[in-house]
DNA sequence: GGAGTGACTTTTT
DNA sequence: GAAAAAGCCACTC
């Protein structure tokens, strides 16, 4: 099918590893402003490693949630090669990833 | 078809 | 700068 959720897995796909972007590049890239529902598409996947949803940050450079707790996606993002402080990602804009 | 929900964003206290 | 409120969109029941 290619819902919503379909077309936030595409462009989630796309994101090299190292790399973050936020719900609102991605609802940006979709031309729309469904920011919430690419959060709702993130929670209801169950395609955790495939999708690359870790890579997925809020806009002010908070880590948001996961699935499987913050803590785990902070893990994630650091194993990557993103810095972190605390709940925030340091140099957001330079990881950034523009679609 | 309408109310409830959430891994959000922005503005205002 | 942190916390709360309001606004918004797709999905489910």
């Amino acid at each position: 099918m290619h819902d919503f959720n379909d077309r936030c897995y595409e462009l989630l796909k796309q994101i090299p590893k190292g790399k973050v972007t936020t719900y609102k590049e991605i609802a940006h890239a979709l031309h729309t402003k469904a920011y919430r529902a690419v959060g709702n598409a993130m929670a209801n996947n169950k395609y955790l490693i495939t999708l690359p949803c870790h890579r997925v940050v809020r806009s002010d450079g908070h880590i948001g949630g996961f699935a499987k707790g913050m803590h785990e996606k902070k893990r994630l993002l650091i194993s990557e090669g993103i810095a972190i402080n605390e709940d925030k990602i340091v140099n957001f804009e330079k990881y950034l990833y523009h679609f």
